[in-house]
DNA sequence: TTCACTGCAAATGCTTTGCAGCGCC
DNA sequence: GGCGCTGCAAAGCATTTGCAGTGAA
């Protein structure tokens, strides 16, 4: 538990959003933090593995982090302007997919669901 | 419509499976055409652009390509060891993501849903 | 004191781009 | 003949890694 962990840590918690770890980095610095852009990598890539972080992929492939409110399985609804994200379930689709892996014989399945869209305030502020 | 297209087209034509702009300029190679890489990663963008490749992200974030058999709006089984695709559709998902769409104000939406599995032959290999 | 963690800088690998030349129309 | 497409090589970026120094326990 190092000082760079904590403010890692901090810098999540004050986060409601997925960040890629460029941008946690910038927003560590704008914090007046000093953990190194290795070490940021480091470090979220170990609280993924540690199941400490949820990750998934932006539509640029980039691996975006986020430290979750709700412990168990769900998926997103994404902003893909702002990156607000709202967790939502969907036990339909969990059976759904079991019973499509069931049928194609895949075993060890996971599955990947997240909605794309522009949230509430970036439709306003389309116009 | 030049010789390096007319490769790609035939090269994607017998995949079945997806693959990365570096896979599918193997593939080129091994069949004795010549197309250089960056242009093969021209050639796959202007295609996803137009619409004629499907185009999603392996586990690791990058694109990868298909032409597909099917017009309509589907989504995939996939091996995540060997690449092997099965396509598959979901109206009653389509409708749910909709569904979350709405309820949450989010506008001009999309969605990706993939399931990632071991094929029936990748869990026969495994022992 | 010890050993994991960190910072720095170099390396890596994928992808994009500038530019000159070739070839399709 | 003109203009878009290609190849090559270099540039760009995100990410990873080697290594020596630092700090937590």
């Amino acid at each position: 538990m190092t000082k760079q962990r904590r403010a890692v840590g901090a810098t999540l918690d004050e986060l409601d959003d997925f960040v890629s770890t460029q941008e946690l980095y910038r927003k560590l610095h704008e914090r007046g933090e000093s953990v190194s852009l290795a070490t940021t990598y480091r470090i979220l890539q170990s609280m993924a593995d540690d199941g400490l972080v949820d990750v998934l992929r932006n539509g640029e492939g980039e691996a975006v982090y986020r430290r979750c409110a709700v412990e168990h399985h769900h998926h997103h609804l994404l902003c893909r302007k702002c990156g607000r994200a709202v967790e939502i379930e969907a036990p339909a689709v969990e059976q759904w997919a079991a019973r499509m892996a069931r049928e194609y014989g895949y075993t060890d399945v996971a599955h990947t669901v997240e909605i794309y869209g522009l949230c509430p305030e970036c439709t306003a502020a389309k116009d």
